[in-house]
DNA sequence: GACATATATAGCAAAAACGCTATATTGGTG
DNA sequence: CACCAATATAGCGTTTTTGCTATATATGTC
């Protein structure tokens, strides 16, 4: 018994990026980023329904980007690794580089002009 | 006319997200950090068919990770952008951390005993 | 043009992701 | 226990991804 999994860094890495890959769910985890959320504040601060708001965090948390805590009838979700932060770094610093114009939108999507 | 597409950087950025989001991607892009190669290199080095290997690379290009330069008969792709190579540094900087102990596979896999 | 090599595409079936509505579960309070 | 608020899940149709086989296209050489 006591099987153990093989898993290379590929794997683990290409889960977490396919699970990041979604536009609001990175918005989710960019506000989590400042701590723990619970559904409500992440509900009405991302701007979708509760159950798909239920759905992204459930995925989240099955895919180990998110862990969760349960205060009374409240579940509190938050960042659940090192790579996910640093990630979420690295994706801000990319952020700032595009908003100070050190970047164009264009070196990574050609065919947009412009963007916000 | 002259339309001016209008997206956001979470846009953007979990579209570059997702389409990393697969171990065989990722493991081309980050054979690819090293320098351009042609279609037959990759497919050898990762192992895959010619089919596959092609539409990885397709999608990949379409998707704004890759470019492609031909020379006579062969294409040889290389990374598109710098939000690419940030993340890769990202994940690179990521797998040394887990290869040098810091961080733990379990850190980001919790039912992961061990890994490569 | 015939042929070889390198690469791309078509077509298909299985699986997964997505968004939605309706309903269930869980915990707290009286 | 009844009831409310917070959150999760079921079920469903649509779309996207994935991997595969077979076939097509493009380029170079004779």
């Amino acid at each position: 018994m006591n099987e153990v999994k093989h898993i290379s860094f590929f794997e683990v890495a290409s889960k977490v990026l396919k699970a990041l890959g979604h536009p609001e769910r990175l918005r989710i985890v960019e506000y989590l980023q400042a701590g723990e959320r619970n559904v409500g504040d992440i509900q009405r601060e991302i701007g979708l329904s509760q159950p798909i708001t239920s759905q992204h965090l459930r995925y989240m948390q099955r895919h180990n980007i998110l862990t969760s805590r349960r205060e009374g009838t409240r579940l509190y979700y938050f960042l659940a690794s090192d790579l996910i932060r640093k990630l979420l770094d690295c994706m801000h610093s990319c952020k700032v580089s595009l908003d100070s114009g050190d970047m164009q939108v264009g070196d990574i999507f050609p065919e947009i002009k412009r963007s916000i």
